[in-house]
DNA sequence: ATGGTTGGTAGCCAA
């Protein structure tokens, strides 16, 4: 089984692209973050045309949603809502068939520019949004049942996932103290960094890119962002994980992160 | 030290 994660930063835009994605990797599952479309406008045709008929989509008007779109059915899916809200930021279903993978597609909050939660209402969101999934985690999920946890989770936690580890630990993303929270949410399960199970920690990895760069390429100041995590039960399933890196030229309009693919033999 | 770009949507807000 092929799983995939994209913040596709708006799905309406990028459904050529999204197709362009499914004819090179091949997934059976997609993770989608940032589609920013109200479900009744998600684009389920072309994607029900490329045989993902099997869907758990909560979205929103001009921000967040999430989606997973399968080419195997999907059951006991839902919606969560973190900090008493409604904002389209995590949907989970389970994969029918085989082991009966439960999938999370997660958006964590993006936390604004200002790394302190008294002066920063978004910041502390992101933090209580963390808190809260640590507090939920250890209890979610019936024992057994292996999970896929992959997003978009505004967060790159290494020394490497990031282009120069010094000069972003005051840069929301990589600051001490939601690296901490991240770190404590990998022990709630004991959960496997699957892109890193692969790549060296001392080598950079990246998953995202500014907008804002003149030649992203050539500047290469990425963070790694987006990320696919696997409870233990799966780890000896774990065949590989790839970041594409391409599609951050993919014309017209790539978006500014890139997919991240897992192959489980499940 | 600062500003740089993009998407959704109609004013700026969020990333």
């Amino acid at each position: 089984m092929r799983i995939l994660t994209w913040n596709i930063n708006s799905v309406r835009l990028r459904i050529d692209l999204l197709a362009r994605l499914i004819n090179e990797a091949n997934p059976d599952v997609i993770c989608l973050q940032e589609t920013k479309v109200v479900d009744d406008a998600f684009p389920r045709k072309p994607l029900a045309a490329l045989g993902y008929t099997h869907t758990m989509i909560a979205g929103q008007k001009s921000y967040n949603g999430v989606a997973i779109l399968s080419r195997l059915p999907l059951i006991e899916g839902g919606v969560k809502d973190w900090c008493g809200r409604s904002d389209c930021r995590h949907v989970f279903a389970t994969v029918a068939g085989g082991r009966g993978v439960e999938v999370h597609s997660l958006y964590i909050p993006a936390g604004g520019d200002v790394p302190d939660p008294a002066l920063n209402e978004k910041f502390a969101h992101k933090l209580q949004f963390l808190d809260e999934l640590n507090a939920w985690w250890p209890t979610a999920s019936p024992a057994g049942r292996p999970v896929v946890l992959a997003g978009d989770f505004n967060i790159a936690p290494q020394e490497h996932d990031v282009w120069s580890h010094k000069q972003l630990l005051d840069v929301v993303s990589h600051t001490p103290i939601e690296v901490g929270k991240l770190a404590a949410l990998r022990e709630t399960r004991d959960w496997i960094d699957t892109a890193r199970h692969f790549v060296p920690a001392n080598q950079k990895l990246y998953s995202w890119w500014s907008y804002r760069a003149k030649d992203w390429q050539a500047a290469d100041r990425g963070r790694r962002l987006d990320h696919i995590w696997i409870t233990p039960d799966l780890g000896g399933a774990l065949k590989s994980c790839t970041t594409l890196r391409a599609a951050r030229g993919w014309e017209p309009k790539p978006s500014d992160h890139v997919p991240v693919i897992a192959e489980l033999c499940v």
